[in-house]
DNA sequence: CCCCTAAGATACGAGACTGTATCTAACGGC
DNA sequence: GCCGTTAGATACAGTCTCGTATCTTAGGGG
């Protein structure tokens, strides 16, 4: 349906098809469906384009609307962001897994993290750091607050099953060496700004992180007596 | 270079004094003068404003001057923000201490870095992380371009005066383990956007990186008390 | 089947920034 | 002291985005 009826119904050719998938008839998505769809478009604005690019124009043309309609829902930008973030941070938590191997669990989750937080944190630092800059506040501070400020790590877990097991002595380990892993993980993430290669995470735990534990497969450290 | 020398008397505008004669006479600044003061201008407002804010209008503005004297010089944003960055990055190269005691150069090296760099490297990737997304580059790129590719690292330096005073055996080692102690340093800082504590140091030579190194000397790990 | 809500298209004025062109006037070299 | 270089001012066209104001029309409710 293109005729143009009296007034200004030109079509600018600009704003392509919509993927509805309804070739035939006009189809016009409405209430929460326009929402998703709408949110959906957001989030990959906010991923591909990162917060500077996260436009009204952007998102609009994306999810196939027109501007208006964001307006209509989110005045700001800031509730447009928010609502995108909520929407996709709150799902999506980071699988630890339970192999009965110290090994593999800590493989297993280092990969689970690199697959599925890779590009969020990307993500995060991009936008937040706007934030950051405005608030003085930081990434850690950011993470205690929407974190359970008690709750064990994942390594903390993954360590605490290993010595159930008796695959670890039973001895008290400083949160920085637990959670090294992790910790370079992000820290490779941020460098690099994508997903780390496979070697990598076996590099970091077979050369760093058994070996300072003392696990079978790496050098157990004598240290001084 | 002027075609058209003839006519062409156009009218841009009569008294053209320039706002700066605030600082009393027309002192017009020339070459290097002018240059640094671009440059410095230009580093303001990359700290301030960040890199969506660090535009020609807006550096030109700041160093009281005007957008095509920036452009005569620096044709991209990417030249006026590399000259900005190595100016600034290369004035203060951190010291690698010298003392013949493993430990101690790396504590101190540690120190210096944390000293001099915590600033630069959280002001760096809190306002370059949109640079990064739309050049599809990452802080480590950056790294190599504005420093020698092939220089070795300052922690490589360190090892290897260890090896040479027969305080470390002279085996393979892998960079990860070997330049582990600055990839921690610069993810806490990075996490916490603020300098680390004392503690934070000795804790990551003594409780992660000595003990790797199969070094004596490293503290005991917590757990034999 | 009609009617009202809202999706979607389009327009418009404002503002910021980009590159470039052109003019002037100051500074330094000769 | 002349003269070439260039800083500095200004203009301009183009692009992008914003926020809002219409207008048409699809789709659901009554």
């Amino acid at each position: 349906m293109n005729p143009k009826s009296g007034g200004g119904a030109e079509n600018h050719g600009a704003a392509g098809a919509r993927p509805t998938g309804r070739r035939g008839g006009p189809t016009r998505r409405r209430g929460s469906e326009l929402e998703d769809a709408i949110l959906d478009a957001a989030w990959h604005v906010l991923v591909e384009h990162g917060y500077p690019g996260f436009t009204y124009e952007a998102v609009a043309a994306r999810a196939s609307t027109s501007r208006p309609v964001l307006y209509r829902r989110w005045p700001q930008r800031d509730d447009l962001l928010l609502a995108t973030l909520t929407r996709f941070l709150e799902a999506q938590p980071i699988a630890i897994p339970d192999t009965g191997s110290l090994r593999a669990d800590a493989v297993g989750f280092l990969r689970n993290a690199n697959a599925g937080r890779a590009h969020m944190i990307t993500l995060i630092s991009v936008q937040l750091m706007d934030y950051f800059r405005d608030t003085g506040t930081s990434f850690s501070q950011l993470r205690d607050t929407l974190g359970a400020p008690n709750r064990p790590t994942p390594f903390e877990t993954i360590v605490a099953r290993a010595v159930e097991r008796g695959e670890l002595p039973d001895v008290p380990r400083s949160s920085r060496v637990v959670n090294l892993p992790f910790d370079l993980l992000r820290h490779d993430i941020l460098m690099t700004m994508r997903a780390l290669p496979e070697e990598s995470i076996t590099e970091i735990v077979d050369e760093v992180w058994l070996p300072l534990l003392g696990a079978p497969g790496g050098r157990p450290q004598p240290g001084s007596p």
